[in-house]
DNA sequence: TTAATTTCCGAATAACATTAGGTCTTTTTA
DNA sequence: TAAAAAGACCTAATGTTATTCGGAAATTAA
């Protein structure tokens, strides 16, 4: 059915990306039809042979991203071992994907929550999907031992995600003048020591304050633990 | 100028209320000044005698919630001592404000950042008013050594802001089925565990072995609130 | 080449937000 | 108190936008 003509982007993409961009840019309010044919080179009426609305353009951004992200997650995760590197990952690739897809991500936090039959599209449980690995992550760590065994996989997953959002969202809203990974590493520390056992929290190592401790001229009393 | 029929509600506030309901449960789009104007029982052009239209009206409405806000906060944590009783009065008292007008936090969660020009609102300069609070507290906390030396206050209020946000959003997606307070203690602890010093950290004491083997470290003065 | 299909467009249509212009009521003021 | 001013409200335009209609051009299939 499809037969992409190379040499031109395709008219549905091209309708996409002014949309994305006018979307991204003015809001979906502020945007009109007109608009996005206009900056497409197509009459109004053309774009409804691709969508069937302006909602429905919408919320097809969102689903292609969020689709990719999910096929390209499992391979990121692929091999690696432990839940603290694989959180690492998760956070280090998703910052990544946001910083190079700002549009998509704007339009998925800003404008995507505010559609009321949000929890009824295709790209709300896309996202749950997103957010499953999270989960299990949490609970491989508890059950390894690397993570604290009275942990709630939910609340750490809330936590988690919460964190990443209101960064990301902080730096949409600031037209992302800066970095998305400034301060990441201490960010992600603070999260990790909240939610790993004391041996292998790298921020503050039990053993070596012991150790310290033990040392320090003022501070040799009783060292009963080891 | 004011003269507040009490026998009624004053029109301004019917028009309000009107549209906090139908915006929270419709949604800004799907909502028409048809809708509002005949739940307040008023004519279309009435309407506008009162608000210049619909996006003003819209902004209003998390405009006066949030300066209640502000107002409210500085009494509630009045008189309470140490940084994580600070914190932990926050969370609790911004939960409650929030179960007790979900239609206002709604607006404010779903509907007030895709305004493009949100960060020159009101609005927005009483939230930053809000969150400096929390920069507050924790830079407290690190100076009273109640929490981590090496904390970053901003960091640290990104976190515990992000996931308030969260979870809150959730709740609302979900069409507040639960109680918000669900499982807030443990949430409490897994972020007050992140960032205070061992000592505070009631989950798991392992400072309190190193106390035990030192003495406290730089004279820490520990408000004993707990 | 002809039929079918796809892609596109100009011109309606319809749903809204917003304004204009006016009536009726209440308040002010002289 | 009576006239004037101000306020609250309305019906009926007006203008903007999303969406649909009916058909033309272009492309593909036969």
């Amino acid at each position: 059915m499809k037969h992409p003509k190379n040499k031109k982007e395709s008219t549905k993409d091209r309708i996409i990306d002014a949309a994305k961009m006018l979307f991204a840019d003015q809001g979906y309010l502020k945007t009109t039809i007109a608009d996005i044919s206009k900056q497409a080179e197509l009459s109004e009426a053309a774009l409804y042979e691709y969508f069937q609305g302006k909602e429905d353009l919408l919320l097809a951004i969102p689903d292609m991203w969020v689709s990719e992200l999910i096929e390209d997650l499992e391979r990121q995760l692929f091999g690696i071992k432990g839940a603290v590197n694989k959180l690492r990952k998760y956070l280090w690739w998703y910052f990544r994907r946001v910083e190079e897809s700002p549009l998509d991500a704007k339009i998925v936090y800003f404008f995507l929550k505010t559609n009321a039959n949000f929890m009824q599209t295709e790209v709300y449980s896309n996202v749950k999907v997103l957010y499953a690995y999270l989960l299990e992550i949490f609970e491989e760590g508890k059950r390894t031992g690397e993570m604290r065994s009275h942990i709630n996989p939910s609340i750490a997953r809330n936590i988690f995600i919460g964190t990443m959002e209101h960064i990301i969202t902080l730096w949409l809203l600031r037209d992302r003048k800066y970095s998305l990974f400034e301060n990441l590493e201490e960010t992600f520390d603070l999260l990790v020591s909240a939610f790993t056992t004391r041996e292998n929290d790298p921020a503050l190592p039990v053993r070596t304050l012991l150790a310290e401790a033990t040392q320090t001229p003022s501070g040799i009393k009783h060292g009963n633990e080891a």
